[in-house]
RNA sequence: GCGGGAGUGGCGGAACUGGCAGACGCACUAGACUUAGGAUCUAGCGGGCAACCGUGCAGGUUCGAUUCCUGUCUCCCGCACCA
């Protein structure tokens, strides 16, 4: 074999081989137990960076790894090939959105495959394709049926760049998730999906989520925000209204010194017509939604109302109320109406103080006796009632239900849950997306697309620069259709899909990715799903994974797929920064693995990468490790090189443990020990730099071992270095593919290292005759000894105390008591 | 404000259940080989002359703390006038 290492020829060769023999096929079905590992399916911006390296080669290792194990694998790739760069680059550029994303879709196909991801490519989808998109407009019309998809006028959050509408989860700090411009709102008519209807399933089933990352099961909590309470009504009698709050103290409810409502309120209107300061009032109100959602709802903002000069009526005492309006009340929240309860609440507080609104304490603590007036801020923690009729001296605890229970026997109040949550607005005014499945028609109004009719195919004859509606109004033979129902002439839904519904369902389609009758088969969901190890970042922890599970919990619901739940276990890399922030296309800080894959090979590059840091952490570019993760390649194939012939002398030989140097049966402690920590990383932990850093340390050994040889002191056993060599290189093979392939092939068989099975490590080879203990006065290190493993502890510790440090430090003095764990160390208390 | 996470050499990081802090690698230094070497091999590499001191800081528990507890500082992430 070749002295030296030449990344470029190995790479090529094996990854013809590996294509020519369908390496990578997904088994259908059999015996063995099933393992989906899966990684986001990447935007095809063009060029794959360091970021998609990351997560592609986690994702290789432990498919990889899951298959030595024995599992059948599942370990596929795809396209989330719908999005606005495309279109983009038609308007700047005049290209053919189809077209520009095919060729990306190609190159980076092509950049993938040289990295050797074991991927199945006969069920890679590409979600822009008619043959997926055809079963998301499906999923859309399944929802359609269910009630789950609708269509309303709302308020909704709008991207003057992005031409386009936007969903909640896509406007991060008041900005566009993908071009950071601010958001506005507009009132527009868009479709909906009614995600709130699964909010506390979807709360309640992040605890099977075990998992999945705290964080993000955290994050997905905060972001539903359930928040238990009651809806509480008050009365104007002078309107005949009634105005209901929302709230979560309703045991403060006695507390109740005046009601505000937000400036978008229903009823301000008529509630303030012909008060002698309705001026006022107008300008304030128009004030106040003028104001940006990012300057009301900052928590620092100023809070500020105005009276009605409205009085209405408490529902428990009977009082009269007082109506304000304030900027602090949020119109879609609750019912944009709410009790102010000063006493009690740190808002309430600070507006009462501001206006000189009256406060007064409902709730007390027993070790506060101040007066009200004496205090500094609003008390929020528990305690008993007072000041609250009946309900004086309870618990506010169990005041909340008891108090619930009273407005609901008066008919003026009951307990409500609300969510944060809204629902998922998907309609976008773009082009390159699904077309929403809907025909208007002037008989018989809106008609969804009978299934027969599926796929709506997305045109190719629009005009890009079409404002503020969707391109696809520019196409007449798109627009124009006849009605389902009727035959008569009717038009199209113009606007397209959020792209995050086409990639809500991909794990899906992979089960069964050539289905033509149907989105997938029950038998291969039922066999593949629930995906075991889902792989990616941070980013999508409320956008992709919510909206994932809620679509999984939909197809549940309508008997499509067994499973509740797509992911069992989450792993979210880090990200890959430079420059102060993540790699990607948009940022245009991306590092293409291409130079480095042409200097040292894609090895090296996943080496580099998986090395770096845990999977978990945020890595900032420095690509000083590339060199050194190269050297060890280089290192190791060196070391296999001197060693080959030996080893493939070794092919029939037996080795006899007994004639083992010590240097021998060191070498081989160091290989089972070296296999059970690989095993344990990569297995259990995902730990791959730890386990990269174990390999090193067995190189190192070897080397050391060779270094003996030089010296005349040591022979390999040809069997022994067939044993070691076979243990190292199928460490090796998940992490560096190519490499461990080409050394398997040089030095211990024809057939793939990757058809091999994971290496077992034998327990009894781990111990060792001889232990060194640490010798500590004190909990301080003083000195080390060599025992036999076998040694007594009362043999230990007699060794131990006869050690010169151990008697200079002790200075005659007896020990108070000796401490002797077990092969670790020795702790002389003095 | 609420919730989650992190703080260890010049750098990336290791120490898994409380048990030898700094594995492994990068960078650096020296030696060997060499016409030469940015290749390779070998050795050294937290601070301090030393006793000792060292895991953000201050305490505590313990024979023993990077690890557990209390307080505190800094940074990152998510939610946030959510009633």
């Amino acid at each position: 074999m070749n002295e030296r290492y030449y990344p470029a020829e190995i790479e090529k060769k094996w990854q013809t081989v590996w294509e020519q023999t369908s390496s990578f096929k997904t088994a259908i079905a059999d015996d063995r137990e099933k393992y989906y590992v899966l990684e986001m399916f990447p935007y095809p911006s063009g060029k794959l960076h360091f970021g998609h390296v990351r997560n592609y080669s986690i994702g290789d290792v432990i498919a990889r790894y899951k298959k030595m194990c024995g599992y059948n694998v599942l370990h596929p790739m795809g396209w989330d090939s719908f999005g606005m760069p495309a279109e983009n680059a038609a308007i700047k550029n005049n290209a053919d959105p189809r077209q520009w994303t095919l060729n990306n879709i190609d190159a980076m196909r092509g950049q993938l495959k040289e990295l050797g991801f074991s991927y199945d490519w006969d069920r890679e989808v590409a979600t822009c394709l008619p043959d997926y998109y055809q079963w998301t407009q499906k999923l859309f019309l399944l929802m359609y049926e269910k009630g789950l998809a609708y269509k309303r006028k709302a308020a909704v959050n709008w991207c003057n760049d992005c031409n386009t509408v936007l969903a909640n989860e896509q406007v991060i700090d008041g900005k566009c998730w993908r071009c950071d411009s601010l958001v506005e709102k507009k009132d527009l008519e868009q479709w909906f999906l009614k995600i709130t209807d699964y909010a506390d399933r979807l709360i309640d089933d992040l605890q099977k989520l075990t998992g999945w990352p705290e964080r993000v099961r955290t994050m997905q909590e905060n972001w539903i925000g359930k928040s238990v309470g009651a809806e509480v009504e008050f009365y104007s009698e002078k309107h005949k209204e009634t105005i209901n709050v929302f709230t979560t103290r309703p045991d403060t409810l006695f507390g109740v010194s005046y009601l505000v409502l937000a400036a978008e309120h229903p009823l301000v209107e008529k509630l303030i017509k012909g008060k002698r300061n309705v001026k006022a009032l107008r300008a304030f109100i128009q004030e106040t939604r003028a104001m940006s959602e990012m300057d009301r709802t900052a928590a620092d903002a100023e809070k500020i109302g105005m009276f009605t000069y409205e009085y209405v009526i408490h529902p428990l005492t009977g009082d009269k109320v007082p109506v304000w309006i304030a900027n602090y009340v949020l119109a879609d929240y609750g019912t944009g109406a709410v009790m102010g309860v000063p006493a009690h609440d740190a808002r309430d507080w600070e507006f009462a103080k501001k206006y000189s609104l009256p406060i007064k304490q409902v709730i007390c603590d027993d070790s506060s006796t101040s007066a009200v007036d004496e205090w500094t801020s609003a008390y929020c923690g528990n305690g008993k009632l007072v000041n609250s009729d009946e309900f004086n001296g309870i618990d506010n605890d169990a005041a909340k239900e008891r108090i619930v229970m009273a407005l609901s026997a008066v008919g003026k109040g009951q307990a409500r849950t609300n969510y944060r949550l809204r629902d998922w607005l998907i309609s976008r005014q773009r082009y390159w997306g699904a077309p929403i499945p809907i025909i208007y028609c002037p008989q018989c109004g809106v008609v969804p697309v009978p299934d027969n009719q599926l796929p709506v195919i997305l045109p190719d004859n629009v005009q890009f620069t079409s404002g503020s509606v969707s391109p696809l109004a520019t196409s007449m033979e798109f627009v124009n259709c006849s009605c389902p129902n009727c035959n008569g002439a009717a038009r199209r839904e113009i606007d397209t899909m959020d792209t995050f519904i086409c990639s809500s369902w991909y794990y899906l389609r992979y089960c069964d990715p050539k289905n033509t009758s149907e989105m997938f088969s029950r038998a291969a969901t039922d066999y593949w799903m629930p995906v075991d190890q889902y792989i990616g970042g941070i980013e999508h922890a409320v956008l992709h994974l919510l909206y994932s599970r809620f679509i999984v919990k939909v197809l549940h619901d309508c008997g499509y797929i067994s499973t509740d739940e797509p992911f069992r276990n989450l792993l979210t890399q880090g990200m890959v920064i430079k420059d102060g922030s993540k790699m990607s296309k948009s940022k245009g800080n991306v590092v293409s693995p291409d130079e480095i894959i042409e200097k040292y090979g894609a090895d090296t590059a996943r080496l580099f990468i998986l090395f770096a840091a845990p999977p978990e952490r945020d890595l900032d570019w420095n690509e000083q490790g590339v060199e050194g993760a190269f050297r060890f390649l280089s290192r190791v194939w060196r070391i296999a090189a001197h060693y080959q012939v030996i080893c493939v002398a070794g092919v029939s030989a037996d080795y006899d443990l007994e004639a083992f140097t010590v240097a021998e049966k060191n070498l081989r402690r160091k290989l089972h020990a070296t296999v059970k920590k690989v095993t344990e990383d990569i297995g259990e932990r995902f730990n791959f730099n730890t386990a990269i850093s174990a390999i090193m340390e067995l190189v190192n050994a070897i080397y050391a071992y060779r270094e003996l040889e030089e010296q005349g002191n040591a022979s390999m056993p040809p069997a022994f270095c067939r044993e070691l060599f076979a243990g190292l290189i199928r460490l090796m093979a998940p992490i560096t593919p190519y490499f461990a392939e080409a050394l398997w092939n040089e030095l211990i068989g024809a057939d793939s290292v990757h058809a091999m099975n994971w290496p077992k490590f034998d327990a009894n080879a781990i111990v060792a005759d001889e232990i060194e203990l640490a010798v500590q006065v004190n909990g301080k290190l003083r000195d080390k000894i060599v025992v036999a493993t076998n040694s007594i502890a009362e043999e230990q510790n007699a060794i131990a105390l006869q050690l010169p440090k151990v008697i200079e430090v002790l200075a005659g003095k007896t020990p108070k008591k000796i401490i002797n764990i077990p092969n670790k160390l020795i702790n002389i208390v003095g």
